[in-house]
DNA sequence: GATAATATTTAGGCGTGCCTAATATTTAGG
DNA sequence: CCTAAATATTAGGCACGCCTAAATATTATC
């Protein structure tokens, strides 16, 4: 896996975010690289199973490239936060190191800054989403009592999975992974948001406002700090 | 600069060290790259000014390149370090990861691990010295009160520095720079070793062991703690 | 619906840094 | 001192990822 290609993955998620496929000129903007690079460049990441393409029909991202794509998300805005709050880098620069760093950044590294920070779920810059991890474990608790011992033993999560504050009114999933610190965890098994309890959306959330959700058949209004940090199993959603 | 040219010149560093030039299979082996290779890429660092080359008769670092090369070995240890202390990586992986990440560290991150380390002098790995920063401060408390801002006004030491360590017998210096946290240099200016005084080594040091100099008049006795973070202008040494 | 403007792709090239095979130089052994 | 072995260099090639210029497809406009 080349730097190049992890660049054009990160970028298409950000691109196909809203679900429309990315076009050439969009990439070629993104990465300030000339489209008819980015058309080759494309042409290749499709035959290594990475996006699908057809010309003329712009990009998206498969499941491998999706899911390696949200892994080099998830490395970049780590750093972010990770230079930002421990070494006082700041705001307006963090992006650019990120931008570096990220590439040479190794799984464990990146779970060890996760743990450091207590498992942030926006960088600092932006604050945009941090994506999940990928390691298979149901909450962040799980993964503090795991401590550093036997990391090749940790399973990855099989199903791809998503923030409860992404989804929209009458979706409805279980709930598959919840983020956050002690204080967070608490706050969430008091109000019955557990893993493998089903959740269905009754008011989705306006950007950083409250959703309303029923789970354990009781009515719930909860905001972002929360709706951003429980992940439900990404299946027909 | 390339990633390949820092490798490069980050291990002519090492391969150097005793000051003989290093051949091209002693390169190859280390970069585990192709002696062919090794003599194309060292032929091309010649032009650009980075080290000294002349066919059949190994390699050695020109000024400008042992400049790049002691900060690329700083910037290595100085993760090292980081990744074992503040991130709790194992000792047997520092190093890889350290390896991957040096390329995209900027000068300010490197600055602001240094500070969160108290400026260390050691590597955590082998226990190798950290080369000294190139900045033009004549401490690290200096450092210390210059803070994070206006970091582009602070000017690069004009002059190349040697740990007082590494000195031997007869030879003599000015301190330039004292490296070290507050307790480290209080105890040096308790014992009179302040930049701009003169110092003479009466006694050489083996490996970890103590060493004999004159300083301000008086014969003192320092340990490798003290002389590993005492450096003294290059000149005529 | 033809045509102009825009977007995209194909073609041909280039620099970097690596490789193997062949050649040249240096060093070591008799 | 001369030759074999070891070391180093040159020659020719390749993959990657970028470029510009030219060709082609799509879309917007009249």
């Amino acid at each position: 896996m080349s730097i190049s290609t992890e660049e054009y993955l990160e970028n298409l998620y950000k691109l196909t975010q809203g679900g429309a496929p990315a076009s050439t000129s969009a990439i070629s903007k993104a990465l300030n690289i000339a489209p008819a690079s980015v058309t080759e460049m494309v042409q290749k990441l499709a035959e290594n199973g990475y996006v699908n393409y057809s010309p003329y029909q712009g990009v998206t991202l498969t499941q491998t490239g999706y899911r390696i794509a949200e892994k080099m998300t998830r490395r970049h805005r780590l750093l972010e936060r990770f230079l930002h709050d421990v070494l006082k880098i700041s705001k307006d620069k963090v992006h650019q190191e990120a931008c570096g760093l990220e590439h040479a950044l190794s799984d464990e590294t990146s779970r060890a800054m996760c743990r450091f920070l207590k498992a942030p779920d926006k960088c600092s810059d932006d604050n945009q989403a941090i994506p999940p991890c990928d390691l298979g474990f149901s909450s962040c608790n799980e993964c503090r009592k795991w401590g550093q011992a036997n990391l090749e033993k940790i399973g990855r999560r099989k199903t791809n999975i998503i923030a409860l504050s992404s989804l929209k009114e009458g979706q409805e999933g279980v709930i598959s992974f919840i983020r956050g610190d002690s204080k967070l965890l608490g706050r969430l098994t008091e109000l019955g948001l557990t893993p493998n309890t089903r959740i269905i959306v009754t008011k989705a959330a306006p950007p950083g406002g409250t959703m309303e959700i029923i789970n354990r058949g009781s009515k719930k209004t909860i905001g972002d700090d929360i709706a951003g940090n429980v992940f439900i199993e990404k299946g027909d959603i």
